[in-house]
DNA sequence: CAGCATCCTTGGCGATACTG
DNA sequence: CAGTATCGCCAAGGATGCTG
């Protein structure tokens, strides 16, 4: 058990830190169907400022998760995709989506009745 | 509309939150192997305050993911357990630890080299 | 022991304006 | 279009002290 997330400077508490990060996940989910230029996962993600979404893009590329490619056009183009690393997480991610689907009424159904007492 | 994490004001939304939060994520590793006491969680828990534990663990037991029961002994005794509502989500909780300690290498690698560019 | 209440800081984040 | 730069807020969260 060496790398332990426990640990309050271990790398991997970091990684869950990236996991766990809304817009990241968000991000990830969105990519899922292939690569999307900055403007359309601006489009796609309600609520999400410019500024975070450039911040949490420049976090994943630089964690390897997705690939940022200019396109030398007038107007600028910019595509961002997942790579092999990111795709092995959008699995992950992925499943927490359907969990959270899946488990919504019951979540729901248990807050409710934790407030009703 | 289905239920559409991409949507503001989407329960499901919520659900991620909670998901991501770096704390819950750890109570919920904490938990996997049975029941534990207050303390203990705040022992193995590395970093944590007392507020966030508390926090966390009201959240969680409001979202219906863990039990909260209180021993009327001397001195108090409180000990937290997942439900099957929460083992279930620690099985993909479970898989984001390992995930991470498995990619934790090569996240760090893909780190550098950003960052030497 | 297992918490609740308070104060107080910091940095996360949104809003806005500007640029290649 | 796809960003950077800057300002300002406020709420998340740490530290401390008190209680059943």
């Amino acid at each position: 058990m060496n790398p332990d997330p426990f640990s309050r400077n271990c790398g991997s508490r970091k990684v869950i830190d990236r996991i766990g990060d809304r817009w990241s996940v968000l991000v990830v989910l969105t990519l899922a169907d292939g690569e999307k230029r900055y403007g359309e996962l601006a489009e796609r993600i309600d609520g999400i400022s410019q500024k975070m979404l450039t911040q949490t893009l420049r976090g994943l590329e630089r964690d390897g998760i997705v690939t940022r490619t200019v396109h030398a056009s007038v107007p600028p183009r910019v595509d961002y995709a997942l790579t092999d690393l990111g795709r092995s997480l959008l699995d992950l991610v992925a499943g927490l989506e359907e969990w959270a689907t899946r488990h919504l009424a019951e979540v729901e159904a248990a807050q409710a009745r934790y407030d009703a007492r």
